[in-house]
DNA sequence: GTAAAATGTTAGCATAAACTAACAAAGAGG
DNA sequence: CCTCTTTGTTAGTTTATGCTAACATTTTAC
C-alpha cells in the first residue's frame, strides 16, 4: 500500500477538518471532496494501513504524527501551486484550488522546487507559507492569518 | 468512450510518428511511451471507436481529420507547458517533457489560457508555436524549425 | 518459397478509484 | 427508552490503465 493521489487528498482534507471541527467525519470528508461515503471509508482503511491515521470502526479519526507531517507537506506543495495560479496567473481562487490539487500529483520534485524558487523571486516573499495559508487558519510557520481577497 | 489521458498520449505519439515514419507501428508507440504492445493495442481500438483514427486488424493506423486536429491541440497545450518549464523555470528538457505530459491533464482550460498569456508576456513571443515545436519538425503555424539546445 | 524473427492480437489478471444498494450503528427528540 | 434520522460500513460493480502469457500474422532472409 502506498500513498496515492486520492489518499493524499483524503489525508489533506482530514488535516484541515481536524483544525476546524471537533471530529473528523466520513460524511464531511465526502462532502468536501464531492465523493461518496464508501469511497472515503476505504480511504480511511488505507490511510490506517499506512499508519498515517488511527482509527477503529465507528470510532474517531486521528492523524498520527507521521500523518500530520505528511499532510503539511501535501498542503505546502499545493499552496505553492495555488499561489502561482492566483498571484501570478491571476486565476480565481476556485479554479486555482482545483487545479493546484490535480497539478501537485503531476509535477516532479524538481519542477516543484523550481516553481517555488520562481514564485519566491517574483513575489519577493520572505516566507512562502505566509499569506496563503488554508481556510483562514493560522500559518504554522509565521503565525500570520490569511485574509482572502 | 471518451478521450482520456492515456488515449491522448497515444494519439499524440501517433501524430508525431506519422510525420517521421512511413507507418505508425504498435511497437514504436509502445517503445516511445514505455508501455507494452497489448496496452497500445487497446488504445488503438478505443481511438478507432472515437473516430480519431482509422484502423483494421493488422492494417495501417491512419489519423482522421478529427484525429489530427485533436492531436495538434494536445501537442499545443503540452508545448505551452513545456515552454514554461524549460524557458521560465529553466528545467531540463527531459523533466519538462515528462511533467508537461502529466500536467496537461491536470490543468483547466482557464489555467492553460492564462499560462499561455503569461509566457507570451514574459518571453515576448510573436507566435507561441515557434521555437518549441516537436522533434525538429516544421512548425505548422510559422514554418520555422526548432533547434534544440 | 519456406523457416525464423518481428510484429500484432487476444484473453485474462491486477490495481486504483470511483460508484450503488443494502445494511449496521450511533445519536437525538419525543 | 424507543423510534427515526444521521452516520458509517460492507459487498459487489464499473472504468481506466497497466501487465503477462500465449497465439496469430506478417515480414525478412536465406
Amino acid at each position: 500500500m502506498k500513498l496515492t493521489h486520492s489518499l493524499e487528498e483524503y489525508l489533506k482534507t482530514m488535516y484541515i477538518l481536524q483544525n476546524t471541527e471537533k471530529h473528523i467525519r466520513v460524511t464531511d470528508i465526502a462532502k468536501k471532496l464531492n465523493i461518496t461515503k464508501p469511497s472515503v471509508n476505504r480511504g480511511i482503511k488505507n490511510l490506517k494501513e499506512l499508519e498515517l491515521i488511527k482509527y477503529e470502526v465507528y470510532g474517531d479519526i486521528l492523524l498520527t504524527e507521521s500523518g500530520k507531517k505528511t499532510a503539511e507537506q501535501i498542503i505546502k506543495k499545493q499552496d505553492v501551486l495555488e499561489l502561482f495560479l492566483t498571484q501570478i496567473l491571476n486565476l480565481p481562487k476556485e479554479i486555482a484550488q482545483k487545479d493546484a490539487a490535480t497539478m501537485k500529483n503531476a509535477i516532479s520534485n524538481e519542477t516543484e522546487l523550481e516553481l517555488e524558487k520562481y514564485i519566491y523571486k517574483i513575489l519577493k516573499l520572505n516566507n512562502l507559507n505566509c499569506g496563503f495559508n488554508i481556510e483562514n487558519q493560522r500559518c504554522r510557520n509565521c503565525a500570520r492569518i490569511r485574509k482572502d481577497k
